[in-house]
DNA sequence: CACACTTACGATATTCGTAAGGATT
DNA sequence: AATCCTTACGAATATCGTAAGTGTG
């Protein structure tokens, strides 16, 4: 038979007090109430913790020796309870989101934002990496959010769609293609073009399109980051694809852009979360959060 | 609110468990009591430690992270009550007496012998100090039992009597003084004596009463150990008054003892302790056999 | 369809507060 | 006489177990 946290509270209070009247009264707890709890936590351990002798009380010894054991006890109890609590209040914690690299420069950083004024001492941590990599670090907990591509082999891994993007072709203005409204993919065919890294999965849907349609991209460049195409689009080296999304990141004068067509390619960004396994409570708060953002503001 | 020790000992058992099912069994508890417990713990904390998905039931991260802490607080709990019950079951403790002399050798050795064997493990400690001393000792509690005669102040020191001693005058064999049956203090005087220290209770009792019947003692020796005396006074340096008690230690062949009267002196032996301040455990197990064993054999 | 968890509800156990009884200063 | 602790007892509360319900694999 272990005792309750209430009577060693009881116990505690009572050894810092004069009389089991004063305790009880700190308690919010009835003379005779107290006096009871008391009896049972000694009766529990097999001994008197204090000493009654009608108008006086007294620690035992062995109620001496255990006051400050019980304090720490109760000290330790209270404060592991606090912190879990402040864990779930999301005012702690930690959060560690995968994402593309265009979206981590794009959609993210409002919502980190707004997460980070309402949370401020949670910890947020991105990292933008390829969707390959998002998908491998959710998989193994190296992150608690992707924010990617749905994932190929997603055993594991559940995807929550968030928006829908599509590719446009990126032109120095007054680039002949900028004449019609839209593109034909196949209009890309033997244009010098600007690649971005073979890696990447947008790179690797501009090549499924360009092989349906069988045409092949006369690529005289590859480069990693997305500001770096625009630049080399607006100084005449050649054209480019670019998801909507991360066109409009790096939109300037001098840049004109067309929605490809034929075929409309629909490029499902969205949520990565480990199917088995639930989110944090600060996790959780920032996927609602990108979900509300997301459906708001395109 | 704080969470009780049932709904941690739910929390752990669970979650080493792989499922509520196989922990409500090791709890011996039925499945819905614990699915109760661990749901009233979640609102206390104000989040979910497991996640339930039907069938499965898995730690949430904050129910990881708080595992480990919650397994430590449980731990700490009971080691700590474990070792409280132990102490009041006396099979650990401490137990300080301070006793006269003659006391410490004559009448404690058989008691603190059975009180070894029934309480292994309580360190027990002696110490045989002058009847000032013993006094003096269990008021500032430098030990818990005192066993001596009353006490002079005793205001804040309660006396327990235990036995009644008489003095008996020690001579040679074939002393003079050993042909009646009992000897007057009054013979004692101008008779080479052997006396003990100036400072004990004993000897401070021989004084007085020698100063009443209006008697001066013939001191040869001073010494402190009894046995001294005894052997002194076999080997004819002179004759003695000791306790009978104190006699009975060092009764020896060459020795011869008669009791004394005229007055009868009698010293009254008992257990001091402190008024206001309870025995331990240990010390209160102590304190019963001094008492049964001082009414059974004198 | 079987298993695991949840909800519902009646029964039991524990705890609480008021009132009365003792003991000590 | 006053104060503090205890005991007694009825009431409120909490917990438990059985039975029925719900969702998942």
């Amino acid at each position: 038979m272990t005792p309750t946290v209430k009577q060693l509270r009881a116990f505690v209070v009572s050894a810092q007090s004069d009389s089991f009247a004063e305790a009880s009264e700190r308690l919010h707890l009835s003379q005779p109430a107290l006096s009871l709890a008391i009896r049972k936590l000694e009766s529990g351990v097999g001994g008197a913790l204090f000493a009654r002798s009608g108008r006086h009380m007294t620690l035992t010894p062995e109620g001496q020796a255990f006051l400050p054991v019980a304090v720490r006890l109760l000290n330790d109890w209270t404060e592991a309870f606090a912190d879990l609590t402040e864990l779930f209040s999301k005012q702690r914690g930690k959060v560690t989101v995968a994402a593309l690299p265009t979206l981590a420069a794009g959609l993210l950083p409002p919502v980190i934002s707004t997460f980070g004024e309402r949370h401020p001492r949670v910890n947020l941590s991105v990292h933008d990496v390829l969707a390959d990599e998002v998908g491998q670090r959710v998989r193994e907990g190296r992150a608690d959010i992707g924010v990617s591509v749905p994932p190929l082999d997603s055993d594991d891994l559940a995807f929550e769609p968030l928006l829908l993007d599509r590719y446009v072709a990126v032109c120095p203005e007054g680039h002949p293609l900028l004449v019609g409204e839209t593109v034909a993919w196949a209009a890309l065919a033997g244009v010098p073009f600007i690649g971005i890294n073979r890696l990447s999965s947008a790179r690797q849907a501009i090549d499924r399109v360009m092989a349906e349609v069988g045409g092949t991209l006369d690529i005289r460049c590859e480069v990693n980051q997305i500001a770096t195409v625009g630049r080399m689009v607006a100084a005449g080296m050649g054209i480019s694809v670019l998801p909507a999304l991360s066109f409009r990141q790096i939109a300037a004068a001098g840049l004109g852009h067309r929605p490809l067509v034929e075929p409309v390619i629909e490029r499902r960004l969205g949520i990565i979360t480990r199917r088995r396994q639930p989110l944090s409570a600060a996790a959780s708060a920032l996927h609602a959060l990108l979900r509300e953002r997301a459906a708001e503001a395109p």
